[in-house]
DNA sequence: AACGTCGTACCGCTATGCGGTACAGTAATT
DNA sequence: AATTACTGTACCGCATAGCGGTACGACGTT
């Protein structure tokens, strides 16, 4: 009994275990870690060895992981992206933002990102950065903090009491020492969020990194933050009013734009596949 | 018994069918079906409305699918798009392959992309197109099909054998009509390709639309391809064999390149979530 | 040769997920 | 206002599916 793998536990007739921990496994992961052994996975997710060979020998069979020929390890297959793809074509919305977020990474000479929450960070799903900066600091997927980040901050100051106490919730099982201290933080973002309608960061992700954060509502329910940011040197403190009142703009004009019609009728012409 | 849920259905000790049930669940959303009821899933998955609820309320329960406040009905959360962030990560590689697919979508003035197969369709995962080009066809994630594409016959010309009749048996299954007419597509895309080194599509996927396809591997296991293509006013059909040797030149280029140390050091820094 | 780890196999037990069927709400019908 | 078709939820007995211990042969490293 007593299930410590799954947080959700009690007596839920209604959960089906199986498919938590196989979606467990499939979250291990990550991007330092893409080949695993059944030990790896036993270890990351907490699950027995034999749970997990099980998992493990369904997820090969339905094809979201593959075993890596020469290493013989675990791998996910790129298969798995396209659970994402309904997700990302529903957002079509944020192609309009684009072109604005383009701008303003013009504007800025700076990188100006769209993110949302998954857990303790910022997941990014799409981003413009200025034209003159030929490398890709963050690509599109990868995650940042919430607690030290812009968006993160913005994200959580501009969500419902309901999540804020989830995530702090969350925040205090994952690191009880530090919980005081980012509690601190998040209800401050929430006050300069109030007060402004943007969040700003000074060195508190990375040093010498300056930004300012932004929400905005995606689709229905789906709260989201943009950010706009890059190294000191291109994006100064003194900057940072301004760029804030310009990102909450680009917010507001978001929200509000009728976006209908804006955009090319959908491409999918795919056969549809099991 | 025989459940005719799951293709794999013998009497298999290892396979978790209820994981495999949730996968299928999530995987029958669609681009056109965001929004779906329990009975929506219920009939997507063919599985009974109570077995569908217990699926849903688990994802629901993981945050993967969410309630929408207004419609009341289920949508897919983008947190789906976190499982398939590291797979985006491990392919660093396909970072290296957008200088080149750029200067070929320059010189031919149309669109490069690169694709994996998924089921019966392949999945776009990059893509360059022509600096003179407004309009973005089809994005990263979307999905063409692989009978009547260029990239789709590259991929099938270059797979190996066993994968090939999983294919074929896969078309049969999915539509026995057209399943001749089909292979012998197909099998003319191979003869093609060993020929030439690449596959040519003129207007077989869209008329005026013509392209050529040459495969690579991606990473260790994974296979892709590339393609180059659009409009028949920009991709005459004469400049065709010329586009297809620099297609299959790119595509030998990239798999023989050296590209350790061209790419920045990650900027993962999150903080590790459940 | 001794160890560690890989993945696979076995197997008894019971908790677990199954899928009928019934029900209380709401929305769009007539 | 009565009807119909939906929503999602709840209940419940049953059988089995999934669990997780433990044991094993195969590599590969030290």
């Amino acid at each position: 009994m007593s299930d410590s793998s799954t947080p959700e536990a009690g007596k839920d007739r209604a959960f089906v275990n199986g498919l938590a921990r196989g979606l467990k496994v499939l979250a291990s992961f990550s991007p330092d870690q893409i080949r695993m052994s059944l030990g790896d996975l036993a270890q990351a997710t907490g699950l027995p060895k034999s749970t997990v060979a099980r998992l493990v020998h369904t997820l090969v069979k339905l094809g979201y992981i593959y075993v890596c020929r020469e290493t013989g390890r675990y791998s996910l297959h790129p298969r798995v992206l396209s659970l994402g793809y309904p997700v990302m074509a529903s957002m079509d919305k944020r192609l309009v933002a684009l072109p604005m977020m383009q701008e303003l990474a013009d504007y800025s000479r700076g990188t100006v990102s769209l993110g949302i929450r998954d857990g303790l960070s910022m997941i990014l799903i799409e981003r413009s950065r200025d034209r003159t900066v030929r490398a890709l600091p963050l690509d599109v997927g990868s995650r940042i903090p919430m607690e030290s980040t812009s968006m993160g901050h913005a994200y959580f100051a501009a969500t419902n009491p309901e999540e804020q106490t989830d995530i702090l919730k969350e925040f205090k099982a994952h690191d009880p020492a530090r919980f005081a201290e980012v509690e601190r933080t998040l209800r401050a973002a929430q006050k300069e969020y109030d007060e402004k309608g943007f969040c700003t960061s000074v060195g508190t992700w990375e040093d010498d990194v300056n930004a300012v954060g932004a929400a905005v509502e995606l689709s229905n329910d789906v709260l989201a933050a943009f950010n706009c940011g890059g190294p000191a040197t291109r994006i100064t403190e003194e900057s940072l009013p301004d760029l804030g009142v310009r990102l909450a703009d680009l917010a507001r004009h978001f929200q509000t734009a009728d976006w209908v019609g804006q955009l090319p009728p959908r491409p999918y012409r795919g056969v549809q596949t099991t």
